[in-house]
DNA sequence: TAAAAATGCTAAAACGATTAAACTAAAGAA
DNA sequence: TTCTTTAGTTTAATCGTTTTAGCATTTTTA
């Protein structure tokens, strides 16, 4: 904290009014309180000739409020996560409020933790990207009414508000598109975990490959979050050696580091193995590539913006029993990758 | 703010006691201040089930402190930033400190915004990556004598604390790695701007061009930080035509962007110009590259964890004059797009 | 010309915590 | 027995704002 602020009674003092009035005059209550026009003009030139800074810790006491959300994601350093993030402040800076963030590494101690810190600071809502057995806090700050927005995931069964992705329909058109490019063998690759939106995309999968007609050669591979190069080096040349035609990837980060195994075992995409990743955040990753590769494309600042946007709402109505979930659409940007060779 | 939260008056109530001596209870100033056991003990337990968060706007309202520092980064989407960011925040959360991030854009009215936002939440500290022309913003929080670290770069004439790279040794060391090679039309890609780091990357190449004897080879072309992907696709065939054997750049982000475009155009790396990039941030971007990139490599958490200490070293000893510069070292990684062939 | 209304301002309480100072009761010293 | 310590607790001020209720004036209305 800096050194000696002013503080409005100092302006007080200076300008030989009471507190009120300059309260009153520097916050537009002046219409409310009838203050005259031209002590507000005198009020606010004081107070800007002796830098007056409102001390914001009295302003919450007061009022109760602190214009500051919390939002709690995976992992900052992930792109994903971090335009969301981005995007998040850009829309708070511009109504003036400002951000607390923090990383979860999908660790449920850590996610409490970081609710109750924020809690603590008293921040007026949330914004979070919700980990795997933590339903409980969530539902805990649902009953508490305090304003929260999930983004990403989400719990099925409670009334909260959420933004997503049609996670579904975002597996379905890469099924799709890999079908009506002739191949057959498409196979998937997800992570081991119950998280909202991975679950989706594997149902996503399965079932438009029924709908295809395709019920035999649905095949899932699941692996865990950690040593994912590791584990793509034994499960790419094994699913390769099995007749795989087609890949499709529940992450970003899985695409990426499968991309990274194939060009190791001299395989070449799409000729031995079409590929279509998810998540466009990291293009610039995939640009690199020999080949462009085609992906499920995230409608990333939309989850930013829409989010606040519910928020706020949340947060300027008080009513958190009207809550509201925003399901964004991907778009699947087909590339190279995915194309059909003779 | 969450409804209707415990305060110490409630549990002051509930005990049948005063307020102080709650508030003596649940600080360890029990032993300052002579409560008996029993009763820190009967406080504790009732606080504990009555749920009770202590209200941070009050304390700090109190204390002047907040337990909250600021941090204002160029952009939190970029990869590099990001990992600090990471770092600190999880420095931060050890030592039970909140972090506000923000986002210059290297837009100096931007950053002047956040410093009076963060200024005005009452931050305990900041730490920033300043932006061009803005010298003069930190110079007044210096003054005010606000702790304040800069990272990434710094400004030579203001007595403040950094951690910085060293990076005219890291330019260094990527000239010397190609001139023992044997490149000798070593030419170096940066941009236009007085950022300290960035151009002190131009001093190393400069100079250690010079003391190779290559001072008629030197060669330094400078792009404006808009539509990088489009300059390159002119700057970088000229810059072939008219003989560069290697190419040395200065931020991650021109590395990656002239890699698309030596690709576009069908230029082969080393065989038709080597290549040796900047920050290994983004290290799997160059994975997917046909060859391996060889890159400087900065020492990442070492900025976050580094700043963060001398900051808390700062806030705790109120000695803002006992600045401290950190100069971190720079590694080469060495990979294929740095090789001669014969 | 008195009553009513509008205008411009102030006093003081409140928000929730911390803490210096004071107070009470019991224990120890003289 | 009286005085001094010590332990355990309370009182009340304080941090910087906001805001309700009310006090003088002046202006309008009837």
């Amino acid at each position: 904290m800096v050194a000696k602020r002013t503080t409005i009674r100092d302006i007080a003092e200076a300008v030989g009014v009471s507190t009120a009035l300059v309260s009153f005059a520097l916050n537009d209550d002046n219409k409310k309180y009838r203050v005259s026009d031209e002590m507000v003009r005198k009020i606010r030139s004081v107070a800007h000739e002796m830098n007056y800074q409102p001390n914001s810790a009295a302003k919450s006491l007061r009022s109760g409020k602190t214009d500051t959300i919390g939002v709690i994601l995976s992992d900052i350093s992930n792109r994903f996560f971090a335009d969301i993030a981005r995007c998040i402040e850009d829309e708070a800076s511009e109504a003036g409020i400002t951000v607390m963030i923090g990383s979860t590494d999908e660790n449920p101690k850590k996610f409490e933790r970081l609710v109750d810190v924020f809690i603590n600071k008293g921040v007026d809502g949330f914004i979070i990207v919700p980990c795997e057995k933590s339903e409980h806090v969530v539902r805990r700050l649902v009953e508490a009414k305090v304003p929260v927005v999930l983004i990403d995931r989400t719990y099925e069964d409670l009334d909260v508000s959420s933004v997503t992705l049609n996670n579904r329909k975002a597996t379905s058109l890469a099924v799709n598109e890999l079908y009506a490019q002739g191949f057959r063998k498409i196979h998937f690759v997800t992570y081991h975990t119950t998280i909202s939106n991975i679950v989706d995309r594997e149902t996503g999968y399965v079932e438009s490959m029924k709908k295809c007609g395709l019920e035999d050669e649905i095949s899932v591979r699941k692996i865990k979050y950690e040593n994912i190069l590791e584990n793509m080096r034994s499960l790419i040349p094994q699913m390769l050696d099995g007749g795989t035609e087609a890949l499709i990837f529940s992450t970003n980060r899985l695409a990426i580091d499968s991309l990274v195994v194939l060009r190791e075992i001299g395989k070449k995409v799409p000729d031995d193995v079409a590929v279509i990743a998810f998540d466009g955040s990291e293009t610039f990753a995939f640009d690199l590539y020999y080949t462009t590769v085609s992906y499920v494309k995230q409608p990333i600042e939309k989850f930013g913006t829409e989010a606040f946007s519910v928020l706020s709402r949340l947060i300027k109505t008080g009513d958190t029993r009207d809550y509201k979930s925003v399901v964004l659409h991907p778009e699947l940007i087909v590339q190279e990758s995915s194309r059909k060779r003779k």
